[in-house]
DNA sequence: TAGATTGTTAATCGATTAACAATC
DNA sequence: TAGATTGTTAATCGATTAACAATC
């Protein structure tokens, strides 16, 4: 397969190839050459997989060596589009809104939270990690001046709906659900489910 | 099938349950009855798909009304085990670790947090959502003591292969791992990785 | 050379979707 | 009754694994 067309990847092989490159970028930083079977018997999968979803991004191996670590760091990060930059806001800045502002590693991969918004009179005006905290009613004035298309939710349950019916009509169209809430959206916005829960549950039946 | 034997479900059965669980909760609460077209189309997913999951909780419909909403919940959380209370700890107090401290929505899955650890000497001592910092030389006492057996890790991406190392020889076998990095640890220790990265990226993949 | 590792095809496995009789 | 929805089987689809020739 030499499609070089661009083409959107599954959901398991984009997330296959972030695991790649954490290996690269936390694991396996001095090594020149990396070999399917070593990134493979990291993560426990079948080594021909590694070897399949290596050859999508388009670099080629050597035998006997394996993979040259750096172009195969950079080729992930060209086919997952890590290098436009995302300017993002986060709707509701309660304990995880304010963690995932300081959450570092977003920014290595283009994420770049530029605001937080909230609509508790107590928190507006304050900075968490020197991002300003504005309120709810200027969430659409920002987002059309800072052409922003994303945004990280995590307000309160009962509230996720109602902000998320704002959002949708103001224009947004990524929404990055950390509620535990399934939302209603029209069909050109996409939601993306942290369903931190079932992952908790994923663990404790995965066990033995 | 009629299997009664307690069988493991695969993560996706998992995760579906837990997103069919969502809906009872947070998004259908004055429901009588559901069906499976509901859900699905709630979910973007296949009404078929439901109802197999729900048969495999063991919960019979009715023709023409759908499933009982209350009975398919209690069903659901019995089958994904909530009802069994989980003492967990987290390590690394910083700020993904003091959020997810206060995350209030894993009490209501069992999932309960008794104290969280730092090797950093300014935190220890402090309380955070009433939940005591300790040091991490307490750690092997604290968790042979109090029989835990699962911890959240959030502590900076260079100490976590070096902690993990230590939480593996005191016995630990859950670690949820909020680091971007590859664990290794032996056979018998379950890692379960939250990669938001990955998610994100698949947001923007998903796209359209 | 012998050994190791790639690139790729074929085989297997599992998950999703379609279809429809049964029935409230 | 007619319409709606279940429960379940069969068909399809996609993802993973096995296998191996090519070759450094």
């Amino acid at each position: 397969m030499k499609e070089n067309i661009k083409k959107s990847f599954s959901n398991k092989v984009i997330s296959r190839l972030t695991l790649y490159h954490c290996i690269l970028t936390h694991t396996l930083t001095d090594t020149l050459f990396v070999s399917s079977f070593e990134i493979a018997s990291l993560l426990g999968i079948d080594d021909s997989q590694v070897r399949k979803d290596i050859a999508l991004c388009g670099v080629y191996g050597r035998q006997k060596s394996g993979y040259p670590a750096h172009e195969l760091k950079q080729a992930i990060e060209q086919k997952l589009g890590v290098s436009q930059k995302n300017a993002i806001i986060i709707v509701g800045a309660g304990n995880l809104g304010s963690a995932l502002s300081n959450y570092s590693d977003l920014m290595d991969y283009g994420i770049e939270i530029v605001a937080l918004f909230d609509s508790d009179d107590k928190k507006i005006g304050k900075t968490i990690n020197k991002k300003e905290i504005l309120p709810i009613s200027q969430l659409s004035n920002f987002i059309h001046h800072k052409n922003i298309n994303t945004v990280i939710l995590t307000v309160p349950p009962d509230k996720a709906q109602e902000i998320t019916d704002t959002l949708v009509q103001i224009g947004v169209c990524y929404i990055w659900n950390f509620t535990p809430c399934i939302l209603k959206v029209p069909k050109n916005v996409t939601v993306q489910y942290e369903n931190i829960i079932g992952n908790f549950l994923q663990m404790k039946n995965n066990a033995h």
